[in-house]
DNA sequence: TTAAACTTTCAGTAAGTTTTGAAAGTTTAA
DNA sequence: TTAAACTTTCAAAACTTACTGAAAGTTTAA
């Protein structure tokens, strides 16, 4: 396989998989390309990479914009705008990971805080709601404690952390 | 709230919260309702309980027990199957591990494995590729290990684990 | 100013996913 | 056996989400 096909099929692997991860296909066929471009690319670029229309290249450049992902990057003496994204893995791991809490640990907190508001006469069964809730809340509050250290470590932190494992 | 209304509420917040998780309404939901049952339900209940067809019952109590997170339970003298999930979350959630491994990171890691397939000139262009790739190849394989761990430990081991970090 | 170059929005359309329900298949017990 | 009780399948319909492309909006520089 040469270097442009390894390219094509990266860019359509990563866009399957993004779908997976909750991350639309054209959003992360865009990332793939900015991933493996020698320099920022134009909205027009993406379109012409991607075959896709300017509005979907345009959503899902702000999306990613959004995301922390990808960058504008501005060329002196050009008034288009151009795009890139940064090349360093654990960065983009950790901003996936905001997002991610963000969509899929915030809201299941927020619904079994409200669960704290079930009331009535002490019963078995609602002694068991109790504790299912609960026992749900407490894994769910260390798992995103777990998410923000990792959000706020660094490589090396990691590393060290896997060592001990 | 009283505890049927929290129970709804529940039942209908997992379902969403679900869909964000990549799991399916209907399958999220009578992973709901099994929790809070306190004896196992029939498919029937089970369509009762959330007013869906016998088709959409069926296919995601499948789907729950090939996730290994749901089991069918023999009432001695009853033909019909009744069915009911576990109430350690720590168990559920090891399950889910191994669900998500499987659709999350081993897609992942099939691709960029075939990303070494790729030949040609030795250029700075694929000597870029490589990097990237071999990047989210070694950042990914650490992922899995860590999965990995979680899915065999117990609870104890990820509590101690908590506190070192 | 103004008009050219560019970006953003959004209503309509297309694509993808989930759900239904009736028909087919299977198991059990008489 | 066979027929009743139950489970599974699957094509079509409903719903959800993503994409298009033309129109509206914004910015720049002459």
């Amino acid at each position: 396989m040469d270097l442009s096909e390894g390219k094509h099929q990266f860019i359509q692997a990563w866009g399957t998989l993004g779908t997976s991860w909750g991350i639309n296909k054209a959003m992360a066929q865009i990332h793939a390309v900015l991933l493996l471009a020698e320099k920022p690319l134009s909205t027009e670029d993406i379109m012409e990479a991607l075959q896709i229309s300017r509005g979907n290249a345009n959503m899902n450049v702000r999306n990613l914009m959004d995301w922390g992902i990808v960058n504008k990057v501005l060329v002196p003496g050009e008034r288009k705008e151009y795009f890139a994204t940064g090349k360093d893995i654990w960065a983009l791991a950790r901003q996936v990971t905001v997002e991610r809490k963000k969509r899929e640990i915030e809201p299941i907190l927020k619904v079994l805080g409200q669960m704290k508001n079930v009331e009535g006469e002490e019963s078995e069964a609602l002694e068991e709601f109790r504790q299912v809730t609960k026992d749900i809340e407490d894994f769910t509050i260390k798992v995103d404690n777990v998410l923000d250290k990792f959000y706020k470590s660094d490589k090396n932190w990691f590393l060290k952390l896997l060592m001990k494992m």
